[in-house]
DNA sequence: GCCCAGGTCGGGAAGCTTTCCCGGTGCCCT
DNA sequence: AGGGCACCGGGAAAGCTTCCCGACCTGGGC
C-alpha cells in the first residue's frame, strides 16, 4: 500500500471524467477532488471533447478515465472501444446507471477495467478508481459482481457481437434504422442486416417483443 | 329498496359471469353467491361458451352480464359489442383490471352499462351490479369515475374509432399484423391500413413509440 | 325520404424494407 | 499459414406499408 500502486509514476493519480450530465459530473468531481493522492485533470460532456482533451498521447494527460456509458449520440461503449484502440495503456472505469449483466459484459469485453454503478457508495468509486489504476482488471461494484457471475444457464443476448448489441440498443430506444445507421456511421443496409441477425439470434419477431426482452433484461436507458 | 329494482321481474337478480381466469371468476362468484337477492346463473371462460349459454333469448337466462375485457383471442370489447347487438336489453357490467380512461370510454361507447375495476372493494361490485340492473347507465367505480371526467384538454387516442383502437391494442400486445387480422376476422391488408391510420393520428413513428404511448396511457394488459 | 358524414372493409400500384445470399476485409488464435 | 469470426455492404427477391380509391352501411339533420 505504501509503494507506487501501479504502472504509472509516483505523482497523484490523474483522473479524467466523461459524463454528459453536467450536474452529476460536477458532483462526483467535487467528491474526487476531496480525495488525497488523486486529481481530476479534465471533465468532458461528450466523446468528442474527451478526444480533444486526451490529445495524441493520453498517457501524458490522464491515468484513468471515468466514463459514463449513457451519452447521447454515439454510445459511450463506442468511445470506450475507440479509446482503447488509440491509447491501450489508458485505464477506463465505466461509471453507469445501468446495472444489467449484459451491459457489464459488453463494457468489459470492450476493454473497460472496471464497472461501477451510479448507485454505489462514494467510497466505492474511489476504491475502484485506485484498484483500476493499480492494474487490476474487472473491478466491479458489489451490486453487479454477483450478477456478472450468476447468470447461470444461458445469458441469451451476451452471444451478440458488439455491433449487434449496438443495433439492438438503438432499436429499443425507438430509433429508426436510418437513425441508427447515422449514429454508427454505417450504411442503413448494414444496420438492416444486423437487425435481422439480432432478431434471429434472440428469437424475437415483432418490435414489441424486442422491447419486452430489453425491459426484462434491463437493457433500457434510465 | 323493497320493490322491484328495475325493468326486470320480481325474482332474484340473475347474473352471468364471463372471465377467462377461472380462479378469479370462481372467487367472485362465491362472493356474489353469498349475496341475497342475487343469483349467478352461469359462468363462462370465453366468449364462445358465453354465447352458447345465453342462447337465442338472453332475457330468459340472465339480467346482467359481468364481463372481463382482457380475454385471450378476440377481445372482450368485441364480445360486448356483439352481445349488445343481439340482446339489446341485456345489461353488461364490465369488470376489468384496466383502469385507463381510454378503456373506460371504449367500453361505455361499446354499450357497457358500467365499469368496475378489479381492485375495487367487493361491496362496490355488488352495488354496481344492482345499480346496473336497476337501469342506471355509466356506473363507474370511484377510482375511475374521476379519470373519466378529468382528462381535461385533449385525450388523444380517444379520437380513435373502435376498429382503430382494437388494432392499436393488438399492436401493443406484440401481435403481428396477421395475428391481429385473424383475431378480428379481417384481411391483413385492412389491419395494415388501420395501423397506418393509427400511427398518423397519434403521431407515432416506430413500434417503440407505440409502446411508450401505450404505457403512458395505461393501455397495456396487466 | 334524401343527403351527407363518417366508420368499415379491402383492392391496386408504387415505394421502401427486410431477408437471404454472397464476397471482401481485418483480427486473433492455433 | 490457415481457420474462424466479426464487420461491412451489394444485389435480387420477397414482403410490407403507404397512398388512393371505391363500396357499403349507419346515424343524423333537413
Amino acid at each position: 500500500m505504501s509503494g507506487p500502486p501501479g504502472p504509472r509514476g509516483v505523482g497523484p493519480l490523474r483522473v479524467m471524467l466523461v459524463d454528459d450530465h453536467a450536474v452529476v459530473r460536477a458532483g462526483y468531481r467535487r467528491l474526487l477532488d476531496d480525495e488525497a493522492g488523486l486529481r481530476v485533470v479534465a471533465e468532458c460532456g461528450d466523446a468528442e471533447s474527451a478526444y480533444a482533451a486526451l490529445g495524441p498521447a493520453a498517457a501524458a494527460t490522464a491515468d484513468v478515465l471515468v466514463l459514463d456509458l449513457s451519452m447521447p449520440g454515439r454510445s459511450g461503449l463506442d468511445m470506450l472501444r475507440r479509446a482503447r484502440l488509440r491509447w491501450p495503456r489508458l485505464r477506463v472505469l465505466v461509471f453507469s446507471m445501468h446495472d444489467s449483466p449484459a451491459m457489464v459484459a459488453q463494457a468489459l469485453a470492450a476493454g473497460a477495467a472496471g464497472f461501477i454503478t451510479k448507485s454505489s457508495e462514494p467510497a466505492l468509486l474511489v476504491a475502484a478508481l485506485r484498484r483500476v489504476a493499480a492494474g487490476e482488471e474487472a473491478v466491479l461494484s458489489p451490486d453487479i459482481a454477483g450478477a456478472a457471475q450468476a447468470p447461470g444457464a444461458a445469458p441469451p443476448h451476451q452471444a451478440l457481437s458488439a455491433r449487434e448489441f449496438e443495433v439492438l440498443r438503438g432499436l429499443v430506444e425507438g430509433l429508426s434504422v436510418e437513425q441508427i445507421a447515422a449514429r454508427l456511421h454505417l450504411s442503413p443496409k448494414t444496420v438492416s442486416n444486423y437487425q435481422t441477425q439480432v432478431r434471429q439470434r434472440l428469437g424475437l419477431q415483432t418490435a414489441v417483443d424486442l422491447l419486452h426482452y430489453a425491459r426484462q433484461h434491463r437493457l433500457l436507458p434510465g
